[in-house]
DNA sequence: CGGGATCCTGTCAGATACTG
DNA sequence: CAGTATCTGACAGGATCCCG
């Protein structure tokens, strides 16, 4: 028999559940890498949630192109985008969110108007927690 | 005049709008790293939404002393859970979400739903992935 | 234009040992 | 019991070069 907490899986001990390693946390690290939300943060308000690889990179401050590759892979590994290649010369590449990219939007947007709430509160968390050790 | 989209803070360009690092993205990057959720999850579903350090780190499987306690600072920096002390001997410690941190917890749910329900595909497509590729 | 291949670096997780 | 201190290897990610 498989125990759920709250869609967790666990198993039981003497001294109450013991949650193990699961799906919520390995996607979370992925989202949470230093540029997938803002990749996804461009397909969603795209048109057609749809850009080419050159329109992302110029439109992402900082990231190399390396990392925006890197990126964009893993993401169409995990079925969140397709890769459209059109061999044309010089060649062009677009990036779509799939049906179940577009899919997640909605509980990322509730995920991070929660953050954006509280961001202040936690900026000033930090400070005072800062100060109390300097 | 600050611009945003989906509330994410952008500036304008002459290719269209390019994103900055923002708050979700540390926020994200804090609850993907490896231990995190799973304290969260613990403490979600503790009588009082507390639990002292021994009870966490035995209900974590695989976690260290050394990186509970890094995980736990971080949280109790960030303002969503507090510490309690309690010089005995020997010491007990608790820890206890604050409002901020159980107010979290709904968007949290939102999100890890969402995956729950779409993990079995994101597994399939990565095989399909992986196996194209080999 | 898009991206593969290499090399290099700092950061951080994990293991271990010690302490009030 | 609940930490801190120290060391180490692994790995994320940046820089650079090349290629169809």
């Amino acid at each position: 028999m498989d125990h759920t907490i709250h869609g967790r899986p666990y198993e039981q001990t003497e001294d109450g559940p013991r949650f193990r390693p699961c799906a919520p946390h390995g996607v979370l690290a992925r989202l949470g890498d230093k540029w997938t939300i803002l990749v996804l943060s461009h397909l969603a308000v795209a048109s057609g949630h749809r850009l080419r690889f050159s329109e992302l990179k110029h439109g992402i401050e900082g990231i190399t192109q390396r990392m925006l590759t890197l990126t964009l892979r893993n993401l169409e590994r995990d079925g969140l985008l397709n890769r459209h290649y059109f061999p044309e010369v010089p060649p062009r590449v677009e990036y779509e969110l799939t049906d179940m990219g577009a899919s997640m939007l909605p509980a990322l947007e509730g995920f991070t108007s929660w953050i954006r709430e509280n961001w202040p509160r936690m900026e000033a968390c930090r400070q005072t927690f800062d100060k109390a050790r300097e």
